[in-house]
RNA sequence: GGCCCCAUCGUCUAGUGGUCUAGGACGUCGGCCUCUCACGCCGAAAACAGGGGUUCGAGUCCCCUUGGGGUCACCA
């Protein structure tokens, strides 16, 4: 075991979202590599706003992800009493001091020093408070929060960046934060440190939005008296207006979820996440896990933010082109058996498995998905597209009836023909029933498309789709003169689609 | 506004002073294939924010401007 230890800290107040996701998949690739542990810690000491469902759906989102992790989840609530002695240990060591400032007050001076376009911090003004009127204050039973007192010197808080190199921010520029307030709960900033010295944390990966709370780390950790973790800012996430991406101005589209139950394999999202704001230096973007591992270094994650390229409402991609088409690229590659769980999930939630596909009929269910897959974007498409397949209810698209059918009368006639055909052949294969769609064709003096296209449709309700001979074959005999037997319907329908038989 | 970070095709990016007439991917457009297609194959358009330096030579180093982002809570 190395001693790597990094931590995924996510606030539990809603759903696992994908700026969140990438966070965890750097931390774990980060600890994967280097044979480290990744610790899962909660930070739930906001207590209004934190869920026990959210908790769950963070959990959740993360084993979906397949991002493991080696201890937790801790929840930083059951450890306040750590928080607190931290707290009065800085307090008695003169690295923070009571303020009794009114929030009034404070926000007074704040808009004051924001409209005279000054620095918007702390004044200090209950730093040089003598000990006799904090008694006094304390006397009175005035609220108070506690500070810390960032060193007043010469010079700047220097750390050296993995991934941004070397940051300093001058001590002037850090006002005096608050650590504890006044209702004795310790703040994030102190808790974190906190929680990472006890956790023993080697690196912490997180946003660049972050960057103000490390330089204000690093003096907590100074004034603790523990040496601070390596800290490596990734860029952001933001979407076509360059705004970061949240939960609340965002919606279910940067949500896990949203993906899982759009069809995604989890690996193709963390490869597509991976690929925001890291690349391995090479032209290589499809990564296996393994892969992926060895190919990882903090150095090569980017100092740019990037840009998730979601248009709201586009017709055509539901999300990220980009996503869709590794989506795509693992649907379409990996080893059908690997597909074959995702995939039955799926129609089994869309009722349309047979538990037959497991025995009787896998090698027919397996050679069907490879067949039906080279053209699918997501899981989803095995139950939409890829319906008529599965089951004899399905939709027949407005556009290929239209092109393919209301276009040729004659088929209502020609098709059910066909099927007499087909039925009256000692072999149904690719190559018969070829032989027999184009014989008709020349008999009726028509070209093989006309034929060929309605069957299609017909067949699968499906504009586009895998050459008709290997579809005849897969549906089989019994499927396809039955659907091509019934077709007159079709004529007496509006043409928005409809359902056969 | 203060402070911090950043700046190459529409998007994700390669590029660490000469091999950059700037490479790849997605998307877009065109062609081919063909029974169809959001399949496959081939091809095209598409970027170094601007200005100063440094240098024999700058996308690459420095400065300024501009632009973008983050942050400025008794949230995390």
């Amino acid at each position: 075991m190395s001693d790597v230890r990094v931590r995924f800290p996510p606030s539990p107040t809603g759903y696992l979202h994908i700026g969140g996701a990438r966070t965890a998949l750097l931390n774990w690739l980060y600890a994967r590599k280097h044979g480290g542990s990744l610790i899962l810690r909660i930070e739930d000491t906001d207590a209004k706003r934190s869920t026990r469902e959210s908790i769950e759906g963070i959990l959740d989102g993360l084993s979906w992800l397949g991002l493991d992790w080696d201890e937790g989840p801790y929840f930083q609530t059951e450890f306040e009493q750590e928080h607190r002695r931290a707290a009065e240990q800085l307090l008695a060591d003169g690295h923070a001091y009571r303020c009794f400032c009114s929030r009034d007050e404070l926000d007074a001076r704040r808009e004051a020093a924001m409209a005279a376009r000054g620095n918007v911090g702390y004044d200090g003004t209950c730093r040089g408070l003598s000990p006799e009127e904090i008694d006094e204050k304390m006397k009175q039973g005035l609220p108070f929060v506690v500070r810390f007192k960032v060193p007043r010197r010469e010079g700047a808080v220097v750390y050296e960046d993995r991934v941004l190199g070397p940051i300093e921010r001058r001590y002037d520029d850090i006002e005096d934060f608050v650590i504890v307030r006044s209702n004795a709960k310790p703040l994030y900033l102190l808790c974190n440190v906190v929680d990472d010295i006890r956790d023993r944390i080697s690196h912490v990966i997180r946003g660049q939005d972050h960057m103000t709370n490390t330089t204000r780390q690093l003096l907590l950790y100074d004034a603790l008296g523990a040496k601070p973790p390596v800290f490596a800012h990734m860029p952001l996430t933001l979407d076509l207006q360059k705004r970061k991406i949240s939960k609340r101005s965002h919606g279910e589209i940067v949500s896990v979820q949203f993906y899982r139950e759009r069809g995604f394999l989890p690996w193709a999202l963390c490869n597509f996440l991976v690929l925001l704001g890291w690349n391995p230096g090479t032209d290589q973007e499809i990564f296996s896990r393994d892969e992926l591992i060895e190919a990882f270094t903090l150095e090569r994650i980017s100092k740019v933010n990037s840009v998730f390229n979601y248009r709201k409402g586009d017709p055509k991609f539901f999300t990220d082109p980009k996503a869709i088409s590794i989506n795509a690229h693992y649907l379409r590659t990996m080893p059908v058996e690997e597909l074959a769980g995702p995939v039955k999930a799926h129609l089994a939630k869309e009722n349309l498995w047979d538990d037959a596909y497991d025995g009787a009929r896998r090698d027919w269910f397996l050679h069907t998905l490879d067949l039906i897959r080279d053209r699918f974007h997501t899981i989803n498409d095995f139950a939409g597209a890829g319906r008529a397949y599965f089951s004899d209810e399905y939709t027949i698209e407005a556009r290929p009836l239209k092109k393919n059918i209301l276009k040729h009368p004659d088929l209502k006639t020609w098709l059910p023909k066909l099927a007499d055909r087909f039925a009256g052949l000692a072999v149904f294969d690719r190559q018969t029933t070829e032989e027999t769609t184009r014989g008709l064709a020349a008999e009726l003096d028509i070209k093989p498309g006309i034929l060929i296209n309605g069957m299609r449709t017909v067949l699968t309700g499906q504009l586009a789709g895998p050459g008709m001979f290997d579809i005849l074959e897969t549906l089989g005999r019994e499927r396809v003169v039955r659907r091509l037997q019934n077709v007159e319907h079709l004529y007496h329908t509006d043409n928005t689609g409809t359902e056969p038989r």
